[in-house]
DNA sequence: CCTGGCACTCTGCCCAGGACTGTGCCAGGG
DNA sequence: CCCTGGCACAGTCCTGGGCAGAGTGCCAGG
């Protein structure tokens, strides 16, 4: 993107803001008279041509104002604009709200509850990865003969389960022994260690427990192999992208609400975008055709022992990027904060 | 609600049934051709006056056809049809893709999401009970000094969690030794009995232990106050509020969505609706006004040890009444078997 | 390089007319 | 007494024309 005008950069800059506000087109009479640029409205038309010319704005017809494209978009976020931070009222009064929460997952819930309100955006929360926490304790519940309820606690607070058939049945007492010798290995180690320290677990055990102690590690294994599609979203919020009067076409809104029930998706959406942090997608910069007209922002935020996850918000892509950058950066590092407190209780000297 | 002359009561029929279809209000000529009722327009028109005179149709504006009230879906509901059950090839493929679950969670997940393919509707499952569960274990991890994450495993392969602050701290091996107690005298027993076992069981601990004994059974009796609110609800299907052409204004919709975001207030909705099964509340019979224009259609579902949950659909009221109420009931009693499958293994002779 | 002016285009709105649909009512016939 | 055909009436939807308004593009001049 070549560095533009000095003047064209704030033409463009005012179009960007007019539009936001307003979501009408803005022409060149409107722009010189509520942002003085000093110069006549034909001037500011034909740099507007030239804007259109580099592809930052368009026309949606003849006779009708400036509109920014995505591209508009982008360079407006780039280089035009920087994040107003939110009032400390407004950080307090987030932080007053998060810091309450029982637990981790009652925590995201009011996240992304929080976000949704504060940006009148879809908020999006993912919850800490699991690979870079630690193991509390595993438990397994023989609920058939052949089949184990695994049940793992993790140092977040946060509660895995997950169903082992085997293909011979175990004894009761069996699946005591292993639930110790598991438990006795495993306790506080990162999860990632734990599939291998579990398999060895196995090799130094009677043969009558072993298959039992492979079928966890295998289990702990696929949960982290699925954890980058399998971590848990918290979606907040969706009904402010039927209001607000943004999208034209009830199709639109009808593809966005299908995309955000695919939990899948989102979380892909989001990892894709989070290569920046934070990180602004905007319309075709997605990697999905039915959200060409919405962007993403989010931000990432670390928990205990170097775990994580993101916030962040699926909005049109006529949004006020500085505020809800700032908006989406607050609450990463409140729930950061709160995060901190529920969980740095939880390394016990 | 006087019962109708028989043809009148072919007329409001005919109309729902072309309404449902169509979605626009239907004359008098249009229902003489399409249902050979072997009577003039005029003779309809007359009768027609007659239906909006008791309330069960009316009139968009003067020179328009006719549309059911709630009333009149009522009355076509409980007098004028009969539930169509579903094709047998339906049925098998619902079974089919509701027998292959890992666990509950997944299972009612697949539910709500086949029931919503199923009738294009946003779909609601609730959770069996806790209630009349059984609990399997307890386990307690202590996260901070005073601080233990209670985790319940239910017959049904649920799993529950919920934080206990204490006053004063524990030593490590006291929590062991609470586990012990409380994991002999509960092992099995309905979720019910549990606080007032547990409470018992306190009663006969060292002091040391008492303390965390009795915050485990005041977590079992909240979580039980708590279980009409706090049910688990998977929805699904939301976006088909969305497309479909249903609501006018989108202002509708808007509130519709906001509604479904309230979970506790879907609970409530469909707890009520509930007293009878399978249940149909029409428009202004649901306890909400912003949900004046949308239908619910629920069914129970037992499962094991006599708890139990429901299904339902959340849509529009102009709704295909009968088809609905098959699919509902057709999931429900799906879901019943698939259920029975998963958890019916569940207690080892 | 900026500016004012001018022609042009396209939208949105209003209004009127006509086609259409559907109703309500009434008088007449079985 | 009920059904029927006929007729007047009311309201929607669509179309087309006219008109105002907003905004652009271009050009000639400072």
């Amino acid at each position: 993107m070549t560095t533009l005008d000095e003047r064209r950069a704030a033409i463009l800059k005012a179009i960007v803001q007019d539009y936001v506000r307003g979501g009408e087109p803005v022409g060149s009479k409107r722009l010189v008279e509520e942002w003085n640029l000093g110069v006549s409205p034909a001037t500011v038309r034909s740099d507007m041509a030239a804007l259109e010319e580099a592809g930052l704005i368009t026309h949606p017809h003849t006779s009708a104002g400036r509109v920014p494209t995505d591209a508009g978009y982008r360079y407006f976020v780039d280089t035009l604009s920087q994040t107003e931070p939110l009032r400390p009222e407004q950080v307090a009064a987030l932080e007053g709200l998060l810091m309450g929460s029982p637990d981790v997952e009652e925590l995201l819930r009011r996240t992304s509850s929080v976000l949704s309100r504060l940006t009148r955006f879809a908020a999006l929360v993912v919850a800490p990865r699991l690979d870079r926490s630690r193991l509390r304790h595993v438990e397994l519940v023989q609920l058939a003969p052949t089949s184990i309820l695994a049940v793992f606690i993790v140092d977040t607070g946060r509660v895995d389960k997950r169903m082992l058939d085997l293909d011979a049945a175990v004894a009761e007492h069996d699946v005591q022994r292993a639930r110790h010798a598991i438990n006795d290995a495993v306790a506080n180690l990162r999860l990632l260690q734990v599939p291998d320290v579990i398999a060895g677990v196995a090799n130094g055990a009677p043969p009558e427990v072993q298959p039992l102690v492979e079928a966890v590690a295998a289990a702990v294994r696929r949960g982290l192999a699925q954890a980058g599609d399998g971590d848990q979203l918290f979606v907040g919020g969706t009904a402010n992208m039927a209001g607000g009067g943004y999208f034209d076409r009830i199709e639109q809104v009808k593809s966005v609400f299908e995309t955000l029930e695919e939990q899948v998706v989102v979380l892909r959406v989001l990892r894709d975008a989070l290569q920046d942090d934070p990180a602004v997608r905007i319309g075709s910069e997605l990697p999905l055709v039915e959200l060409a007209a919405c962007s993403v922002v989010a931000a990432r935020y670390d928990a205990a022992g170097g775990s994580g996850g993101s916030v962040g918000v699926l909005g049109p892509t006529r949004m006020d990027y500085p505020k809800t950058l700032a908006a989406v950066q607050a609450v990463a590092s409140s729930l950061e904060k709160a995060l901190a407190e529920l969980t740095g209780a939880s390394t016990p000297s």
